[in-house]
DNA sequence: GATCAATGTCGAAGCGCTTCGACGGTGAGT
DNA sequence: ACTCACCGTCGAAGCGCTTCGACATTGATC
C-alpha cells in the first residue's frame, strides 16, 4: 500500500507538500500540484484513515443510530438513512452504523474518536443517550424532540402540527365523529417523541374544530388491526373520518373497512401520515400528510456539519407538515 | 480525553502493560491487571480508534454495502442489516455503511484502511465491485451469486432451489396451470443474482412436475399489479396456482384476486417467497418459503470473520429453502 | 540597490497506540 | 548454592499522517 511518503518521492517533493495538495490548506504552485496529483493517480494512493484521524483529530465519519428492530416503520427508516448517507457523502463523510439502544456503542464511538458527529434517530422523551451525547466532544443532532431539548440540536417534522392539520382537514370536509389510529401500544408506552406529539396535536385540535375524536393504539398484525377497526366501528358507528399514523396497519385498516362494507372515501374518509410512496402504494391513493424522511435525514446532516465546521450553536428545526389531497378523503 | 499514558500513570505501570491488559496478548499478574482495570474505569478511558488502527493495522470495523434506493424489498434489507450489525458486534466489530453502487466508496474503504472486511449485498451477475474486492487486501463476502464466484466467498438462500420448491409444492397440491409473479422488470434487467435464480429454478422445475407455467415480471405500484394480475387471469383463466416473489406486490396481488372474485386458497393457491413476518402480515397468512435475511446477514459476518482470523479460504454457502404451509395454498 | 511582504516548500514534532526485544526477579532442577 | 526457564513488566520504535515554524525565492516598493 502506497504511503504519502511514496507519493512524495515519486513527485520529487516532501510529504508535507503532498499533504497540502490534498487538503488545500496552503497554496501550492500549479506545476507542483500537477506532479503530485499525477503521482497519486499512478500509485493509486489513498490516505490511511486511521493515521489521518490520529494526526488531525478528524475522522471524516459520522455516526448514525438507527432502530434496527424490524417491523417498525421500516420504509421510513430506510428513507431516512438514505438521506443521511447521501448528504454525508456530499460533505465528504462516511457513515458508521450504530443500533438504537447500544449505549455502549455510543460511548465507544464518541470517546473512542470513531466519529466526528452523531445523528440519533427515534428519540424518546427522556432518552438515556442524551447525557452521553452532552458529555461528548462531538456535535450531535437528534431526530425527534426530547422533553428537555435545551442545548441540543433537533430536527423533525412538526408532528404536533401534523396532528392538528389532520383534524382540521377532516373538520373542513364536514366530518364530526372521527378517530385516530395510532402506533402500537408498546411504542406509545415508550414515549417515542413523535408518537406522543401526533396524538397530542390531534387530540387537542379536534375539539377546537368541533370534532368528536378518540385516539386508539393499534398493533401491526392484520388480525389485530381488524379487531381494532371492528371495535371502533361498533362503539362509534357514526365515525366517518379516520386519521392513521401507522404504516404497517394502514393497508389492513383499508382492507377491513372495505370488508365491513364501508367505502373509502364515500363512507369513511381516511387521512394517513406516512411517506409519499407509502401513500401511493395503497389500494386507494391516500390523502396524506407527507413524512419527508429523506429530507429530514439530509437536514440532520447539514445541521450537524454546520456545528462541526462553523461552531454554530444548537437549534431546533421543525418542518411544517404538508397535506396532499388524494382519493381517500371526501366531503361528508 | 484520557490516553493510555494517563491510565498507565494512574495505575503505576507502563503504557505497554496497559495495552497488554487490554489485548490479553501477554500474561499480566492479577494485581496489576486489577489496578489497570480500576484506572481505566475511573478515567473512563477508551482507546483511540485511529491510533489503534494505525499501530495494529486493524480497524475493528467491517464495511456493509447496502442498496439504499427505497422501495425495493425494504424489510428484507433491514432484517439483513440487523443481522449483520448484531453479529458484527458479537465479533467486537462496528459497521461502516456504504451504498450499493458507490464504487469510489468501496475504494476508499479498502485502500484507505477504513475496514477490516466487507459484506456486499445484492450482487449482480457481473458485478463491477468484484474486481475491486479481488484487488483489496481485505476479505469480503458477497450476498448473492455472481456469474464467476471463483475465489470469492458467497452466502445466500438457494434461490434456485426455492423456485423448484415452489413448483413442486403447487404440483403436489394438484395444480397444473401456474404462474410466477416476479420482480419488477428493471430489477430483472439488472440481473440481480437472486432474481435470476428464482425464475430459473421455477421455470426449469415446472415442466418436470407436469406444470404449465409462465413467469411474469411485476412492478410494485398497486394499479400496475392489478393490471398484471388481470392480464394473467384473462390470458390463462385456468391458472390456479401462483408463486409470488415480490414483497411490494404481494398485498396487491391478494387484493386483486379477491376483487376478481377468486378466493385464496379456494380458487387460487398462492405461495410467497418472503420473510416470515411479511408472510404473516398479509390478509391471509401465507404459505411461504422463508427468506431468512437476518440469518444470512449473521452468516455473512461469520464467514468473513473466519477468513479474517483463520485465513480460511473462500467458500460458497447456499441455505436450503424451507417452505411453511399456512393458509394460502390448498389442494385443487 | 536595499528592504519587505508574499509565496511555495521543507523538516521535524507529535497524534495514541501496538509490539518487539530486553531485563530483572522468582522458583524449579540439579 | 548455581544455573536455567519462565513470567511479568518496561522502553523504544514506528505505524502514516497533519501542522507549525522556518527558510528560500521572488517581485514590489522606496
Amino acid at each position: 500500500m502506497a504511503t504519502i511518503e511514496d507519493v512524495a518521492k515519486a513527485a520529487g517533493v516532501s510529504a508535507s507538500t503532498v499533504s497540502y495538495v490534498l487538503s488545500g490548506k496552503r497554496s501550492i504552485s500549479a506545476p507542483t500540484r500537477r506532479r503530485v496529483e499525477q503521482a497519486i493517480a499512478t500509485l493509486g494512493y489513498r490516505p490511511h484513515a486511521g493515521a489521518r484521524a490520529l494526526a488531525s483529530a478528524r475522522t471524516e465519519v459520522i455516526g448514525l443510530m438507527i432502530p434496527l428492530r424490524s417491523g417498525i416503520d421500516v420504509p421510513v427508516i430506510m428513507q431516512f438513512a438514505g438521506g443521511v448517507v447521501t448528504r454525508a457523502r456530499e460533505h465528504a463523510h462516511d457513515v458508521l452504523l450504530l443500533t438504537q439502544d447500544d449505549l455502549e456503542g455510543l460511548e465507544r464511538a464518541t470517546n473512542g474518536s470513531m466519529v466526528d458527529a452523531l445523528v440519533v434517530m427515534d428519540v424518546e422523551a427522556d432518552d438515556a443517550r442524551i447525557p452521553i451525547l452532552a458529555r461528548s466532544r462531538q456535535p450531535s443532532v437528534l431526530v425527534g424532540l426530547p422533553r428537555d431539548a435545551s442545548g441540543l440540536s433537533c430536527v423533525d417534522l412538526d408532528f404536533e402540527a401534523a396532528g392538528r392539520l389532520a383534524a382540521q382537514h377532516l373538520s373542513e370536509l364536514g366530518h364530526r365523529q372521527v378517530a385516530m389510529i395510532g402506533a402500537p401500544q408498546e411504542v406509545v408506552d415508550r414515549h417515542t417523541s413523535y408518537v406522543d406529539r401526533v396524538m397530542r396535536g390531534f387530540a387537542q385540535a379536534a375539539p377546537v374544530h368541533g370534532l368528536d375524536a378518540q385516539v386508539v393504539a393499534c398493533p401491526g398484525a392484520p388480525a389485530e388491526v381488524s379487531r381494532v377497526v371492528d371495535e371502533l366501528l361498533a362503539e362509534t358507528p357514526g365515525t366517518s373520518g379516520l386519521f392513521v399514523h401507522n404504516e404497517r396497519a394502514l393497508p389492513h385498516v383499508l382492507s377491513r373497512l372495505r370488508d365491513a362494507g364501508r367505502a373509502v372515501p364515500e363512507d369513511v374518509s381516511v387521512v394517513a401520515l406516512c411517506p409519499e410512496d407509502v401513500a401511493l402504494a395503497q389500494q386507494v391513493p391516500m390523502t396524506a400528510i407527507d413524512l419527508p424522511a429523506s429530507t429530514i435525514g439530509s437536514l440532520a446532516v447539514d445541521i450537524v456539519m454546520a456545528r462541526l465546521e462553523g461552531g454554530q450553536h444548537a437549534e431546533t428545526r421543525l418542518l411544517t407538515p404538508v397535506l396532499t389531497t388524494r382519493g381517500s378523503t371526501a366531503r361528508r
